[in-house]
DNA sequence: GGCGTATAAGATAGCGTTGTCATACGCCGG
DNA sequence: CCGGCGTATGACAACGCTATCTTATACGCC
């Protein structure tokens, strides 16, 4: 139980002052090679790793950045905690991966609450809170800096990643009328994210462009999990003019296609094909495994991570691509 | 961009000293009723949040913990995250999500490093570093306080929370056995995992009860992912006593034999029962659902927290229950 | 009435860093 | 030979809390 190595154990051992170990640690100019490497090898030597609190206390950095999202799908937070984090781990920053509830009245005094207790020094926002105006308004009034991941709404505002649903979601309309499908059954996503409308948005221009009538009928809310895609598959698999095809806003919705499908005793994907979003890792492990469009959530993140730590002055955006892949839950037209 | 508001703020606000806030903050004795209401008015009407930061510096508690995994499956990994989420919520502690690699060298230092750096005042370890020897002795070596998920080795040195995997592995086997099975693949779990030896024995043990020899051929290795849960299906399914059911040691595995067996034709659950393990959501999105154990993963991870904070002189440890989940994927043999 | 004890509150010294300012050295040009 | 500048380093205060010690008050007992 040997007690914490501090910076004053590192200058004594190396024989300089505490502040030229501080420059070294910091990276700072005017420390000459030599006594910078006598630092590195008594820090190397007493496996010294400085105390977070004293440099946020005392600096006016403190090494941490905030993630924050509220979305019930695991994949996706795996995805998005694992970007940022593998971009903060380069850059020596932790993450702080903080959970919060986009529908609760509290929720930006709770971030406001983050980082007062926490002192970080950015924050990523990740779908759907990247939409959500309080904490928002929050962020801005406090000055600090924040990426969005995806955001639906006053893109134009702050920095952000995204991707481009609408073309994403009209690749995949365009795909199936491509196999020949007219009547093509849509589950939407949850009205939270911003994202399911213009995933909407894309389906319906895609049929526009084919010429193929909008029909309300065929398209039915859910909300992004699996029950909503049972349900909106028993609906839509009922509906007078019964869709060839089902394009499901995420795969789990379209998993639950799947097995709405196999339940009905219907062969797949002769009979019914379904379409996802996402290519979560699901999207493999379900049968027939799903056509989807691949999201680089992970890639996102990571953007978005090195998106902050660039500290570009004015606001910035990155796009990223997306990419229809093709499985066998999709086919020609029976 | 206000600056923070500090301790020093709030004393002024409710006409005391900073010492006495302080014994607000920390619940501490010896603050009159009426004072204490003053000061707590005071810290509402400031949004005051106490920097982590300060805290942990000056005082023997960081009010932070830390959760290390390095799981593959993001469903085990939410769960856990969950669970001991919801615990430090209450307990107004924060939790540190930390990945890391237990088959890194150095992994032993990065704990160290991530200890020293944060002042962390316990740590959560789940599967498999729950059983990384390097970090149990760093951790012992420091005398910081832990609690293990599901450990596998030195039970009795450390305090942990499980479940019984032999027994839930010896249930489920049971179970077919009792639907009329008696050729039963089964595919082993990572390597790394010491729940993948458990729930080997728990199947071996119920073939013994019931007098089935055990039969090499018809267990196959598996590293809790489903492709390797793909390639077990096939040399199970063309080995020459062809199993009328397979138990895979976790749900990932199983999604991979019921896609192999959707390949080939078969119908599911007459041509071939299919079990899995944990009860993830994956379970029910795949078809048919899945017969699988219910690990209770997030309430394990909530105790785990729950067994930290009580702060346990000596070494304790709480046995969650599993059950065993009947789904449509298991069935009488044909 | 004096004293011991429990309760209530304040003053002050750190905790381990970084920021600021001061200092020392070597080198250049005038 | 001296003043000034760029480089390299150190001394010390400050960050916002908690721990420790001290002080003040109230109360009961002999």
């Amino acid at each position: 139980m040997a007690s914490r190595n501090t910076i004053s154990d590192v200058a004594r051992a190396a024989g300089v002052s505490i502040k030229t170990v501080s420059r070294v640690l910091n990276k700072e100019r005017y420390v000459r090679a030599d006594t910078r490497q006598k630092v590195e090898t008594a820090m190397a030597a007493l496996a010294f790793s400085p105390s977070l609190a004293a440099r946020s206390l005392a600096g006016n950095r403190s090494h941490q950045i905030a993630l924050i999202y509220d979305n019930h799908s695991p994949y996706y937070i795996h995805a998005v905690q694992e970007g940022v984090w593998a971009r903060c781990r380069e850059a020596g920053v932790r993450m702080l991966a903080q959970p919060a509830d986009v529908a609760s009245p509290s929720i930006a005094a709770e971030v406001g609450g983050l980082i007062d207790e926490t002192h970080v020094d950015g924050i990523i926002l990740s779908s759907p809170v990247t939409d959500c105006a309080p904490v928002l308004a929050e962020l801005e009034r406090r000055g600090i800096a924040f990426v969005r991941i995806s955001p639906g709404t006053n893109h134009a505002l702050t920095s952000s990643v995204y991707m481009d649903d609408v073309q994403a979601a009209d690749d995949m309309t365009t795909h199936l009328i491509n196999l020949g499908h007219r009547v093509i059954g849509f589950i939407v996503g949850h009205p939270n994210h911003m994202a399911s409308e213009q995933r909407l948005f894309g389906y319906r221009r895609a049929l526009d462009r084919a010429g193929i009538a909008y029909e309300p009928g065929l398209v039915h809310p859910g909300e992004f999990d699996f029950a909503s895609g049972v349900t909106a598959a028993y609906a839509l698999l009922s509906y007078p003019r019964r869709p060839t095809a089902i394009f499901a806003s995420n795969d789990d919705m379209a998993a639950g296609v799947l097995t709405v499908a196999h339940s009905k005793g219907m062969s797949l994907p002769n009979d019914l094909s379904v379409a996802g979003f996402d290519d979560t890792p699901l999207a493999q492990l379900v049968w027939p495994p799903l056509t989807t469009i691949r999201q680089p959530t992970r890639e996102l993140a990571f953007a978005a991570a090195n998106l902050l730590f660039e500290k570009v002055d004015g606001v910035e955006h990155r796009r990223l691509q997306h990419e229809l892949i093709e499985r066998a839950s999709t086919a020609r037209v029976g």
